[in-house]
DNA sequence: CTGTGTGCAAAGCTTTTGCACTACT
DNA sequence: AGTAGTGCAAAAGCTTTGCACACAG
């Protein structure tokens, strides 16, 4: 089955790059990655809701949650766990960290290369690292 | 008004510190502290929930969570965000940071000195730094 | 026709809110 | 009586699950 084509060729492109991960490229995805990765960028699951609705209205919110989850198993995004009520999606999976304001909720990355960490600690015995996330809570001086 | 004294004197001393921190000594709130602060360890509502009415069965969930959010304000205990499903609690208040097992689910304190920290990086003008997180992700290795 | 994969309504969590109640003035 | 503070049932919000449907072999 062939996807719509609105005669714009970035849809071609998301999709071939979902292909290369091994993901089916459906109409749904395509329209989520389109939105999540036309650039480096942080959003809730709601807010990508928001967006994909805004011009198509075509997904529904457990579809929008269940392939961001694909795309965080396939690397494509990374999940941000810094607010105790949602999760954030990046889309810029390089090596970096966050800055994160609790008064407005904005999300902003640090190269790493900013911040260089000193070598690991001891981990327990029989497990290896998978990723070192560093968040600097920050907060409006008045 | 006074509490109950059930002849221990753990709860008196519990009931004094929160008096200490300006938190009216309830008999709930008693009995969430006398779990949480037993010893540094890291709880989930939940669980905090389960082991206060094993004995008592006297503390509803809302109050469990309110009374946890009261204890953060004040200082007594600290949010830590690792898992998107749920906030542990942490009576550690010292400085340090966390390595979480994904696989498991299990937290492990790392001392602050263990993991010396570069200077903080310019932070966006008008906000200043109210803390640093430094989670390390492990997973078993098989 | 059978089996695999997809999208979404409904269910399941954790957490917050609004209100009845209590205890003090 | 009036007022401030407390605990919890019910509501809200985010995320996952189970199932109907679609498509490929």
């Amino acid at each position: 089955m062939e996807q719509y084509s609105t005669s714009c060729t970035a849809e071609q492109d998301i999709a071939q790059l979902l292909r290369k991960q091994g993901i089916n490229p459906t109409q749904q995805r395509v329209e989520i990655a389109q939105i999540m990765l036309a650039r480096p960028q942080h959003l809730s699951a709601d807010q990508i809701l928001g967006m994909v609705n805004r011009e198509h209205a075509t997904v529904s919110k457990a579809t929008v949650y269940n392939t961001l989850r694909l795309f965080v198993q396939h690397g494509l995004v990374h999940e941000v766990i810094v607010d105790p009520s949602k999760v954030f999606y990046d889309s810029n999976t390089g090596a970096h960290h966050h800055i994160y304001n609790v008064d407005t909720g904005m999300l902003m990355d640090i190269e790493a290369d900013q911040l260089n960490l000193p070598a690991m600690p001891p981990l327990p015995e029989g497990t290896v690292a998978e990723g070192v996330d560093v968040i600097i809570r920050v907060r409006n001086s008045h």
